[in-house]
DNA sequence: TATTAGCACTCATAGTAAGCGAGTGCTAAA
DNA sequence: TTTAGCACTCGCTTACTATGAGTGCTAATA
């Protein structure tokens, strides 16, 4: 694209994100670096219309951008600001005083609050996915004669509780060897690895082992059926209200259920993790209708190489891209720095 | 009062619960039963402004209940219907099938997904109170050469998990000997008592007990230091967006920071606690300006006569009282019965 | 004494009309 | 290729005018 028209597409998108308001042709002839009158101006803005970048909500008013229109000035300015890593931030993160926190959930709540007030828009996190991650310890204990509360702690200090339901339950002291017993075949391995592990065991021949040992197999199958996905914290949800293009309660209705119901978001997150970069879903890009006024940008975190999981936000498609790109760059470095601290491996 | 006031009042209140809108003086003369003209009527409505129960939104509009008007009528209500004991759902409660849990958390968010569908409000539930929670199990678990992960389990089966810092760790062994060591001292006692029992301990003459049970009880200090009050959780936040009442983003702004920060709907929950029956905050009697718009609404739940938490609403001051009322008085007593199923003593 | 009919008054709401002005597209000239 | 000029569109504001629901007050009525 001709780098005159380039400049008029990017100067309404700056126009529209600063003032949600549409600009028109004299308003533009002024702003311009290059001195160009309003008729060529409208040339232009007829040709970018043409290509569908920007529109008109109706006749008499000024242009404002369209969803391809933020996707064009987004690929543009996310390839030429690649200069910008994310490493930038590692010496401001490594720099500020964390506060310590001794859960994993509080670390990634903290994370998102702060995001979400960087940028003004709700923050989003995933949890790492828990049957990645590697068995580290693995507690059994009774709770009556039929539940049993299964404790186990992954390598990345992820800690899964439930009870689990059965008909007679034994003693405590067995589950303690049931415990040593799984613990010994599985420790180090990632739990989806265990609970394929344990579906193939029992499915063999069942002469080969003694039945103390397959009581247990049985018993770990239900203690490591856990499901898979993260688990999404979202923060600063009221910060949705403040936009002025969310004035109809409808459409706040439309993003307040998609944080309800959070599985289009954690489709999202997941998908976030495919690569290294920003994933940026902006308006119909998105598979949720809830969130056609919407963009939802994430970014990875990790620790020590391994990527965990993704952090970004929820906005209007009007949000100030740049600085929401940067606010969720720096988010990532920080978190994967806040997480080795937790972990104690830095 | 005038039972023909109380009437005309209580039909003020029905039909703006019913239709969001005042009603006049012509209107009322044709729904009362007892045959008045409008003329009548509005001397009685004179008198029911003065007494500060009805208002005029504006000169030329018919009239609407002000939160003092709701009280008396729910007051009314209230005692009135007291024949309607919570346990008269028990038999219902009973018959439905249940979908088997097995996290605590699972249920309280089930409970209220289903109160709020109910009553078309936000639900809300407070979780028991931890440290009221009688002490089960302790695990005490290297993470590494500064953290321990802690995991306490209590004889309802509520599980908390943290990892706890260290200048250095003891191994394992020692953990496990540590942790029976506080077993074996606090085992049936509560959280509370724990922690200030620990206190006590240490500052006692340090003679009295030999260096291992020194460290012991110091890191069980650190071990048993939980914030006290249960957690809040919310479900059907978006119901807030569909009544017109909340048309304004700013109203519907400061709801949903109230929801954020949890802080007064948490103490809401643990004042509802303080006796059985329900407690009914209505728009400016809530102490949160937040909350100025709404009725905040809760019942308590408990098991085997213990009153463990409360479960409740959200919702405008235009809601309509009976349901709403009726809904969380059978869910009480659904949660109930879920939670005595869950802790296998029913 | 309680109720009612009658009446003047208030005021939000809806509708109409006019004017403004920001913005456009098109044409023709530079 | 750019620009000036011009007719045209159309949302927004303002002003004005009913309309009508609802009130409070007064005097008559049961």
């Amino acid at each position: 694209m001709d780098p005159r028209t380039e400049e008029i597409l990017e100067k309404i998108i700056v126009h529209f994100i600063k003032n949600a308001e549409p600009i028109g042709s004299r308003m533009l002839s002024k702003v311009l670096k290059q001195k160009l009158s309003p008729a060529t101006i409208r040339n232009v803005m007829s040709d970018l219309s043409d290509m569908g970048f920007i529109e008109q909500p109706h006749t008499s008013a000024g242009r404002i951008p369209t969803d391809a229109g933020y996707r064009y000035y987004i690929n543009k300015l996310v390839t030429q600001s690649n200069s910008s890593s994310p490493d930038q931030y590692i010496d401001q993160v490594e720099g500020e005083e964390l506060t310590q926190h001794n859960r994993l959930e509080d670390i990634l709540l903290d994370a998102t609050k702060e995001l979400s007030s960087l940028t003004n828009c709700a923050g989003i996190v995933i949890s790492p996915k828990f049957s990645a991650s590697r068995l580290k310890q693995l507690q059994l204990v009774k709770l009556s004669d039929k539940q049993i509360l299964v404790v186990i702690v992954t390598q990345i200090g992820m800690v899964h509780n439930k009870v689990i339901h059965l008909r007679t339950c034994p003693d405590q002291e067995d589950l303690n060897k049931m415990a040593v017993i799984l613990l010994e075949l599985f420790e180090g391995k990632s739990i989806a690895q265990i609970r394929k592990n344990l579906v193939d065991k029992l499915s063999k021949t069942k002469e080969e082992y003694d039945p103390f040992i397959i009581q247990t197999i049985r018993l770990g199958k239900k203690a490591f059926d856990i499901d898979s996905h993260g688990e999404l914290f979202i923060s600063g949800r009221s910060k949705m209200c403040s936009y002025p293009e969310f004035n109809d309660q409808n459409k706040l209705m439309a993003v307040y259920k998609v944080f309800e119901e959070k599985t289009s978001l954690t489709d999202f997150m997941i998908e976030a993790m495919d690569n290294e970069g920003l994933k940026i879903n902006i308006g119909a890009e998105n598979q949720d209708n809830g969130l056609i006024t919407c963009s939802v940008i994430a970014g990875t975190y990790g620790n020590q190489g391994y990527m965990l999981g993704s952090i970004g936000i929820v906005g209007p498609t009007r949000i100030n891209y740049p600085n929401v790109i940067t606010a969720i760059q720096y988010s990532t470095e920080k978190l994967s720095f806040s997480l080795s601290r937790f972990l104690d491996n830095n």
